[in-house]
Order: structure tokens, then C-alpha cells, then sequence
DNA sequence: GCGTGTGAAACAGTTCACAGCA
DNA sequence: TGCTGTGAACTGTTTCACACGC
């Protein structure tokens, strides 16, 4: 039926490690790497390096291993990120404002494009010091989203606002949601959305910790992403 | 051997986020739930919400469901979140002023109890304006980590720093760290580490919204966490 | 009747091990 | 020889379906 049907979650999940670490060989200069080497670096083995390759191309020579550069322009253009995303940013509060802030997206292919509050006090002026992006009411998202053909959002509000932003950036037409609010969203299921809740995290961190503490560490790999 | 051996790592993750939605529940003053009723709000079918939460006890009543004000004590108790966690954080850019401004972790029960970057320009003066903490060198985290009893970190670093600070954390004896630096983290087995690239996520959202383009449209579920 | 807890069945993902190619 | 790509075996996770208790 489709593209990139039957490809396990996980393995997707993977290939942008993948990506990353390769970008670090690359600025070491190496110009090829191995399963093995790969897999080292990211605490994977060898076969399901290759495996979770393997599901999108034949992308290596049999004796030599990876073209480090190659590599990394296929899996880019797996993951779509060989182009730029203009990306709408829902909540100028201190996590929005660091977002807005933080060069990482740039990087990677993500341009923030807009910033969106609904408090009235923060509208019509600059997001933060060092943004030159006036923060927007939500009335004009779908005039936004529209004029500049965006399909991503990140939401950084409250909870409890969290559903009603996410409803009206559906209705705008977007396509991908990263949620950071505390808060389940229901979406159609054509609108795919990551949540990442910074909280939920540390918990995990807090459960690994404790279950280790509590057998004194005969522990095997809890490394994670 | 221990405690929550063979437990799924998946199963951990949704306790999470049963958590979360126990407590919005507990907010419209719902005092008790059905593993359907939670599933439904979180997207998950009753029968791996019952299983989830088997694997920990038995907190059901046959024909009634589960006491939300019950259940969500277990699950912080079995999270390890009974209780607070105090956390140090190194980096002092903006990533790390807005997870300190960031209230929702107090919420949870983590407490940034200490800042550290080893830029000189940026130590011995407070982290940001609204933050009373002040910034210290690298070198003083061992005797913070001892004096306050501290065993959880979060990193946000420059990539390149990422390794050289996770070292000096193990090394002061921090169990367990979230990093939110872009890069792959060496760590000894006794150390947990989550890694939280916010770019990857991004990735992740990219993948799935031209996945779905490739195919029109005729999608099941991509809702995660 | 309703809803949990749980073995058994089905499905998914990972690891193994090796054929084949440079 | 070194390393990929891949079927087959294995391990882990989810779903099913029902016995039991309220």
C-alpha cells in the first residue's frame, strides 16, 4: 500500500541516532564506517544495525562497509529532514521562549516560523530579547499556517490548554504535533503527534534508579535513545 | 533477583502516562476508573492497561475498576515519585534556564536543587533573572552531589561537552541522567542514562507526516507517549 | 452484569548465523 | 579476509478470551 509500510517503530526510531552519530564520524572525517562501528558507538549490535538499514535500501558495500557521507544524505532523505520544515511554535512561555532560543532545530532542519499565545499581554511584540518573531494571536494561525504551507507544530502551554490548541491547529491544517504539555491529545489519525513530556521522562530516570538501588546493581544495560 | 525484574520496558513507560491521566481524572474529581476508561483517554486497549498494572499488584476491584486516589499513590510509589528528587542540572544556556524556570517538575516531585556550566563568564552569579540559585564550576559538584545527597542529572550541553560532563557526574556519583545534548552518552551499567534530543523528536514527526503523505492518507494510529 | 487478573495464542522485534560479494 | 544483507530461530510484547469476584 504504501512507502515505508512494515517497518518496525523502533527501527525508525533508530535511524535518527543513526543520523546523529554518523554527523559525529563525519566530523571526525571518516569517510566509512561498519555495522560494528556504528552499533559500538550507540550500544547496538551489529546485526540490528544493519537490519534496521536494510528495511530502507541497500546502502552498504559488502567487504567495506558505509559511505559515511552517502549515508547520511539517504537516511536525511528517509526521514525527510533534506529539506527545511518551517515549524509553528504554540506557547511563549519560559519552555517556548527556550525553544524559540535554541540552535539545535536550525541544525537539523527546523525553522520556527511563528510564535502563537492566547494571553493577550504577550501579543504584538517580540517572543522573547533576542527573537525578532512578534508573538500572534491563535485567530491567525490558519492565515499563517496557510501562507507559508506549514505542516509542524510544537505545542508549550498548559495542560489544560493543551487539547484545545491542539483542535485548533487541525483545524489550520496541520499534519505533525510535538506535544510538550502534560496532557494526552486526540487528534485524527491522519495528524501524527510526539509527546514529550520533559516530567514523564525524569520518572523513567526515577524508576531506573530506584529498581537498580533495590537489587544492588547486578543490573545489565538501561541505556535509552 | 529483584524487584521489577521482568517487567517490560514498554509496560514502565505507559505507567508514566497512566500516572498523568489518573491525576487529570482525579481533577474532574473521578474517584474511581476502568482499564477501558483509561485506555480510551490514552489511546491503548483495556486489556494492556490491566496487564500494565498487574505486573506491579493487584490495585483492581472485580466489577468496580480502580480507586483513582489509590492508584495513583501506587504507580508514584513503584516511579519511585513519593518522594522529591532533588536533581542537578549542568548547563546554563537556554535550554537549561528554561527547564530551571519550568515548574512542571516541581509538580512531579524533582527539584533542581543546583546549576553548573563550565563557562567562568557565567559561575558565581545567578542562573537567570527569577532564579535564585547561582552557577558554580565543575569542579564543586562533587562535594554538592555528596553534601545534598543528590543522584539524578540533567545535561544540557553542547554535544561536543556531553561525554567530558557525564564523566564528571559518574565520577561524582550521580545515578542516573537525562541528557538533552545531541549526542550518545558512555556510562558505566550502574548508571541510567535517558537520552532527550529534542531534534530527534522533530525527526521522528518529520518521518511520520512524509510517511504519510507518501500514502494518501489511509493510516492507522501514530499517536505516541 | 460489570470489570479485573491471567494463561494461552498471536504477533512483532531482535539476534543468530551464514551465503555471497568486493 | 572483511563486511553486508537476510532467512530462520528466538525472545519479547500485545491481544484474546474467559474464570472468578463484587
Amino acid at each position: 500500500m504504501a512507502k515505508f509500510d512494515g517497518v518496525p517503530a523502533p527501527a525508525v526510531r533508530r535511524l535518527s541516532l543513526y543520523l546523529r552519530q554518523l554527523e559525529a564520524f563525519r566530523d571526525t572525517n571518516l569517510h566509512t564506517v561498519s555495522s560494528k562501528q556504528l552499533g559500538e558507538a550507540l550500544r547496538i549490535t551489529d546485526a540490528q544495525v544493519r537490519k534496521d538499514l536494510a528495511y530502507f535500501g541497500q546502502f552498504g558495500q559488502a567487504g567495506i562497509g558505509y559511505d559515511v557521507e552517502e549515508l547520511i544524505a539517504k537516511v536525511r532523505n528517509i526521514l525527510g529532514t533534506d529539506r527545511t520544515w518551517n515549524v509553528v511554535l504554540v506557547g511563549a512561555g519560559n519552555l517556548g521562549r527556550a525553544l524559540l532560543a535554541y540552535r539545535g532545530f536550525r541544525k537539523k532542519g527546523f525553522r520556527i516560523a511563528a510564535v502563537f499565545d492566547g494571553d493577550p499581554a504577550k501579543q504584538n511584540r517580540p517572543a522573547s530579547a533576542d527573537s525578532d518573531l512578534d508573538v500572534h494571536a491563535l485567530e491567525d494561525l490558519p492565515t499563517t499556517v496557510a501562507e507559508q504551507d506549514i505542516h509542524l507544530a510544537v505545542i508549550a502551554v498548559p495542560a489544560q490548554e493543551a487539547q484545545a490548541v491542539a483542535d485548533r491547529l487541525v483545524a489550520a491544517g496541520i499534519k505533525g504535533i510535538m506535544n510538550m504539555a502534560p496532557a494526552a491529545l486526540h487528534v485524527p489519525q491522519d495528524v501524527a503527534v510526539i509527546g514529550l513530556d520533559l516530567a514523564v521522562h525524569l520518572e523513567q530516570l526515577s524508576f531506573q534508579v530506584g529498581a537498580a538501588a533495590a537489587r544492588g546493581n547486578n543490573n545489565h544495560d538501561m541505556q535509552s535513545l
